[in-house]
DNA sequence: CTCATATTGTTCATAGGGAGAACTATAACA
DNA sequence: TGTTATAGTTCTCCCTATGAACAATATGAG
């Protein structure tokens, strides 16, 4: 009797749904004007910073792998590194190898901005974690883990 | 000899530092990646398809409270108020006590699209909690409060 | 070697998102 | 009856983003 829906999913109850619904929608708030306070700070438009941050993963980067990472239409990119380079924190040198691309690299002022930056999100995000107690933190963090597998699973649902 | 740093907060490793910096970033996309496919999905701009959203809670708008309610300037208020009148979403009588003001309300269309919206939505978020256990359920909801609690902490430091 | 094809990147047109200033119309108060 | 305040609209400006057309270089086939 009591398990006649035993073959679906656990029930997810309109509380939980509405609860969920809300703090989703209230971390979405905050990463967002996080972001936008971000900009102002450093001086740069969002997606220039986004962009100037993926640097910290590879010393070269070309406009097509940019385009890729950040998910755009390489004409978009072309704007942006122009931001950056007129704003002296990139710049550009012919790939020998391939006389179309051009690799681009920090400048030594732009290395600069993104060791400030860094230190910024490492304070904004430590100021989030110190204000859990040990326990509560890496509990947390291993429930964020699980929600952004079960989020992501459904994301490759919706194409 | 343990507790040199006893009088300060909980350490955050920098193990955890990174982790929580990496699961924040892809539930941010996550979440931006469904809007973009709402938007599509229900043909509205991304700007109109959260104005309408906010009719579930009152019967009538006005310009003024949308704007403030989506932390907007209340000229780019207009352009969306325009763009749901376009599309018969919206419908705008005459406030009789203050005749400066339009109060704006849902059609019937408008009205049937909130409800194939929020049906959506139920299915999305319900498809997300689903796939965790009840009990796993439960913990995660605790602690994305939590972590909700602190980030809308930390922001208020960021102004 | 040369011509067709593919790839990298730029420019331009178009459209949405958002701020701010100038302006209109109506209220409200002195 | 004038100020003064408030609600909206319009205009200009900038950022984000796409797609199409176009340049220059690479590459592979004949």
């Amino acid at each position: 009797m009591n398990n006649m829906r035993a073959n679906k999913k656990d029930e997810v109850s309109g509380y939980q749904l509405d609860k969920f619904q809300d703090l989703i929608a209230r971390l979405f708030q905050c990463c967002q004007e996080r972001m936008q306070y971000q900009c102002e700070r450093f001086q740069l438009p969002d997606a220039e910073f986004r962009c100037l941050g993926m640097f910290g993963e590879e010393r070269y980067l070309t406009a097509k792998s940019i385009a890729h990472r950040m998910n755009v239409v390489k004409s978009r990119v072309s704007k942006i590194i122009d931001g950056l380079l007129k704003k002296g924190l990139i710049q550009r040198i012919k790939d020998p190898e391939d006389s179309r691309v051009h690799l681009l690299s920090l400048t030594p002022q732009g290395q600069k901005k993104m060791n400030e930056i860094n230190e910024f999100l490492d304070e904004v995000y430590g100021e989030v974690l110190s204000r859990m107690a040990t326990d509560q933190r890496r509990a947390m963090l291993t429930n964020l883990d699980i929600l952004k597998a079960s989020m992501e699973a459904v994301k490759e649902m919706m194409v």
